[in-house]
Formats: C-alpha cells, sequence, structure tokens
DNA sequence: GCGACAG
DNA sequence: ATCTTGTCGC
C-alpha cells in the first residue's frame, strides 16, 4: 500500500486539490462526546528533508497523556504559505495510522478553514482522515479582527471575506492570543470552547504544546520512533 | 503595484 | 520551523 505524498505535486495542482477538497469539508457543531483528544505537531532542522512527525493521546478533560506515536519521513514539497498541508499531512497521516486507539478529536498545529481556499492543514488533515479536527496556530495567515480584552479567555471572531473562520483567542492574561478555527466536524463556538478547556498553564493548549515537546525530543534523539504507551 | 504570508 | 543571547517577573 502506498503512503499518502505530494511530493510530485505543484503549487498550481496543490491549489486544485484544495479546492476540490474544499467541498468535502464539514462544518457543523459537534455532536460527539469528548473523553479523548489529541496533539499533533512536526519538527524539522532548517534546510532538512527529514521531518519528524507526531501525535499525542490525552485523556479529556484531565488532559493527561495515554500515549504518542512518532514517525520520520521525507519530504519534498516545500513550505509555501498557504500549502503547509502537502509538507505536513503525509507524515501526520502516517503518524495517525499508527495509533492504537483514535482520539475522539484531533488538534492540529495550524489553521482549519481561516485559510485563503478555506483548506489549511487541520482540515485538509480531517478531511483526509475524515475525522474530528480543530486548529489552533499561533499567527494569523488570513483574516481580520478586532483587538482582544487582556482577560484570560476574551476572544473575537477572525473574518475573512466576510464570514467567520475562526476565533483569535486570549488563552493567557495579556499573552498573545492564538488563532483557533474549526477543520472538520466542528464548528467555530464549539471549537473555541474546547481549546478553551485544553488550557493549562501555558500560552499553547495542551495537545499541541505537549505534541511539540516530544516531537521535538524525538528529533533530538531522546525518544524512540512508534507508539508509546504513557 | 504593495503588503501579508500557518509551519 | 530552529537556534541564540539577553531581560523581566513570579
Amino acid at each position: 500500500m502506498g503512503a499518502l505524498t505530494y511530493d510530485t505535486l505543484t503549487v498550481t495542482a496543490a491549489t486544485q486539490l484544495q479546492n476540490e477538497l474544499r467541498d468535502e469539508i464539514i462544518i457543523q457543531a459537534r455532536d460527539f462526546p469528548v473523553n479523548t483528544i489529541a496533539g499533533a505537531d512536526i519538527s524539522f532542522n532548517k534546510f532538512s528533508p527529514t521531518i519528524y512527525a507526531g501525535i499525542i493521546l490525552l485523556r479529556f478533560p484531565e488532559l493527561i497523556p495515554i500515549g504518542y506515536s512518532l514517525v520520520k519521513k521525507e519530504v519534498r514539497f516545500p513550505y509555501v504559505p498557504g500549502y503547509l498541508a502537502f509538507r505536513e499531512v503525509p507524515a501526520l497521516m502516517t503518524a495517525w495510522e499508527n495509533l492504537p486507539q483514535k482520539p475522539d478529536l484531533l488538534v492540529v498545529d495550524g489553521h482549519g478553514i481561516a485559510h485563503p481556499r478555506r483548506m489549511g492543514i487541520a482540515a485538509h488533515f480531517g478531511v483526509v482522515a475524515k475525522t474530528p479536527v480543530v486548529g489552533c496556530a499561533k499567527k494569523v495567515l488570513c483574516g481580520r479582527y478586532e483587538e482582544i480584552p487582556p482577560e484570560q479567555g476574551s476572544n473575537t471572531p477572525l473574518i475573512f471575506k466576510n464570514d467567520v473562520v475562526g476565533a483569535v483567542l486570549r488563552t493567557k492574561y495579556a499573552v498573545r492570543p492564538v488563532f483557533v478555527s474549526p477543520g472538520y466536524r466542528m464548528d467555530v463556538p464549539g471549537s473555541v470552547e474546547i481549546i478553551t478547556q485544553c488550557v493549562g498553564r501555558y500560552r499553547i493548549p495542551e495537545p499541541t504544546r505537549l505534541a511539540h515537546n516530544i516531537v521535538n525530543k524525538f528529533r533530538l534523539g531522546e525518544v524512540p520512533e512508534g507508539y508509546t504507551e504513557v
């Protein structure tokens, strides 16, 4: 079975694929319980074609780690703003397939529909894997928003071309906000609600933060590839 | 034409 | 994304 890859695509072909996959996106209120949640992230050395992908599974709402899946892979598709999925989704998909137990909801580091063509990495992954996903990015990609109060939990809609595509959420008092947007089988309010419940002691919500930590340790050779029960 | 631009 | 150096604050 051939693993998913976008390495032979041109940016033009990638744009076309995004426009096709967009018709499969499902944005709706959450209609399932969340007892487990996962965080997905990528790590790599600058200028290297090797990328390290990881997904960490947590119990929800306790946010206690259950286990994690780590995989190393080569990529040729370059990083181009708006096309992040073509670089990271293949590796993340392998890590996903290696998970012995799938989470009720996945949080991906990046945007969902808060994207120029409404197909950010979180939406892309959700459509391909057919699983609930929410995107949580550290920086805006597109859209406008009003200044938000410094209070923890305050949030304002992220608007792109007159559509509410996500929300800007202050996870900590007076700290830079994060950008939340639904990816698949979630809507904006539901995404903000869940991400808010995922905030621990840091600016970055636990799923994504812990995924970043473990995949970084993996890249540095501090933890082995494969699935590890925690 | 000019500015913006996830990871 | 990654790496470095340095400062501020609990």
